[in-house]
DNA sequence: TTATAAACTGATAATTGTTATCAGTTTTGT
DNA sequence: ACAAAACTGATAACAATTATCAGTTTATAA
């Protein structure tokens, strides 16, 4: 892979957001800083940093996927009111690769949880 | 919701394959069969039935929906290498929504969990 | 350095999975 | 048997994503 400004751009777009944008998110962050990068590159740059571990891909939410820059091991849940996407650590699901390998025999290469329910925010309302 | 002889057959063909299919899929065993079945009909039914519980409707996968008629609680995990989907008991991650409730205070109202990996049968060749 | 191949880009057309629409048909409760 | 509600097939519309393509940038090595 080639170095790309465009794809450090993304990155870091990424990177500095708090949220789990999805790649239409990043490309209207992108248009009105006026960066000038079109959809289709964030879409390529996004899969291919995915493809190749440099980031997460999140999907199974509703239609769009999402990404993290947060490459280490985590799930997420979703609030089926507000729609904002949490970050659940690994603890809640320990040796869940080891069990499944045992139990079934296959070999694991990655796995996903994904929550959906209610948020603290929004159960106050 | 009333009676339909086109849900009962959808719902028949889904119970009846061994896999998990896509909408798709179903459409096309039905098409076979002269059931005379609109692709519209299968997505209308299939969602219907995955939101009133009766089903389950697998996301997340690659593009497409998935759907089950397996409604216990279990996950999943896909080859990615045959594309088969298989079935993982829940057993593997015990306490899972207590913990994660317990951590963060949201409600949980359902949660899915994915593997990707080699099943045994690819794993033989 | 410059030449060259490979990897990249923006713009946009095409594709794909899914949903909406609509006129007509079934089902259901009275 | 009748009206209201829920259903249907056919197909147009939609939204997210990917493919295409001519031109540009990057890496490599003579």
């Amino acid at each position: 892979m080639n170095y790309s400004k465009q794809r450090e751009i993304i990155y870091k777009t990424l990177a500095d957001n708090v949220v789990h944008p999805s790649a239409e998110y990043i490309y209207e962050i992108l248009k009105e800083a006026n960066s000038n990068i079109s959809l289709a590159t964030v879409y390529r740059n996004l899969n291919k940093m995915a493809s190749c571990g440099h980031i997460k891909k999140i999907e199974g939410l509703e239609d769009k996927a999402h990404f993290d820059h947060n490459t280490f091991e985590h799930y997420h849940f979703i609030c089926q009111k507000c729609g904002k996407i949490y970050d659940i650590p690994k603890e809640i699901a320990p040796d869940i690769i080891q069990k499944t390998q045992n139990k079934t025999g296959f070999t694991i290469n990655s796995h996903d949880i994904v929550f959906h329910g209610i948020c603290l925010e929004c159960k106050k309302e």
